[in-house]
DNA sequence: ACCTCCCTGGCC
DNA sequence: GGCCAGGGAGGT
């Protein structure tokens, strides 16, 4: 992808262009224009264009991005099709709407999603110190807080549970009085936790939305210690583990061992 | 710094 | 038929 140039755009659904002004904005900003680069940053894809432009895009919950022959029939929800100038389609197939795709300029960056960004906690994994300052003075619970990308960009719900258990965290402790000492086991829990979970390909679960590019399926699902465990032991401890909802989020911990 | 909303497939 | 899952934007 890197290299080539848009030989050819459409946008099917206005939903999934929503940060632009129509699909129309996506695919007039989008034609023609070559790919310089394409990173990570958190949840949120890059991709820097020949003429100072970024293609920004979110998976949302059920995106997924996928390299086809032209020829082949393009599967339901599919919302974008790029066509490369080597005649390979980009397809952007998304059941559920909640990822996007947006085309900003270099004036517009700045006011773009990834400006509010927080470090990147698999590139840049913060240290006991950032996090405590990060956390301090925070009254909101820490689970919250770890869902808040701009205070560290790339944990979601399933992780944050379990990031929370691996150091032995409370999820409704106030930020603030997580500490610079629990600070650094919650730091450390961050890197660990997601490295664990990478190893076995990621976690899918039973609705099969995230999968291998292969089509496998991630194997951590049986790794989870708390996350979608109600009523269940906890590995550690032996507690059983419970669930409540907190700012509209299914979360997950023992009772137990999490204080 | 909060809350509401969006969306569809899968399951009860 | 209704509920649930979860990401971020945008509004208050």
């Amino acid at each position: 992808m890197v290299g080539r140039r848009v030989a050819g755009v459409t946008v099917r659904h206005p939903r999934t262009a929503r940060l632009n002004a129509s699909t129309d904005e996506v695919e007039t900003r989008l034609m023609g224009r070559r790919f310089e680069s394409l990173a990570r940053h958190g949840k949120f894809l890059v991709a820097d264009l020949d003429d100072g432009q970024r293609l920004i895009a979110h998976l949302g919950m059920s995106g997924r991005f996928s390299l086809a022959n032209p020829d082949t029939e393009s599967p339901p929800h599919t919302h974008v099709v790029i066509v490369l100038d080597d005649g390979t389609e980009v397809r952007f197939i998304d059941p559920r709407t909640f990822g996007f795709l947006a085309v900003v300029d270099e004036d517009e960056i700045a006011g773009s999603p990834i400006a509010r960004l927080g470090p990147d906690l698999w590139v840049s994994p913060p240290t006991a110190e950032e996090l405590a300052t990060r956390l301090s003075g925070r009254t909101a619970p820490i689970k919250a807080l770890l869902l808040d990308q701009a205070i560290v960009a790339g944990l979601g719900n399933i992780y944050a549970d379990e990031v929370l258990h691996h150091a032995r965290i409370h999820p409704l402790t106030p930020g603030g009085e997580v500490g610079p000492g629990r600070a650094g086991a919650l730091a450390e829990a961050m890197t660990l936790v997601l490295s664990e979970a990478i190893e076995v390909g990621g976690t899918t679960l039973d609705d099969l939305a995230y999968l291998l590019p292969d089509g496998a399926a991630g194997e951590n699902v049986d790794r989870l210690a708390v996350y979608g465990r109600e009523g269940e032991p906890c590995p550690r401890c032996g507690g059983v583990v419970e669930r409540i909802v907190l700012r509209g989020r299914s979360t997950h911990y023992c009772p137990m061992c999490q204080v």
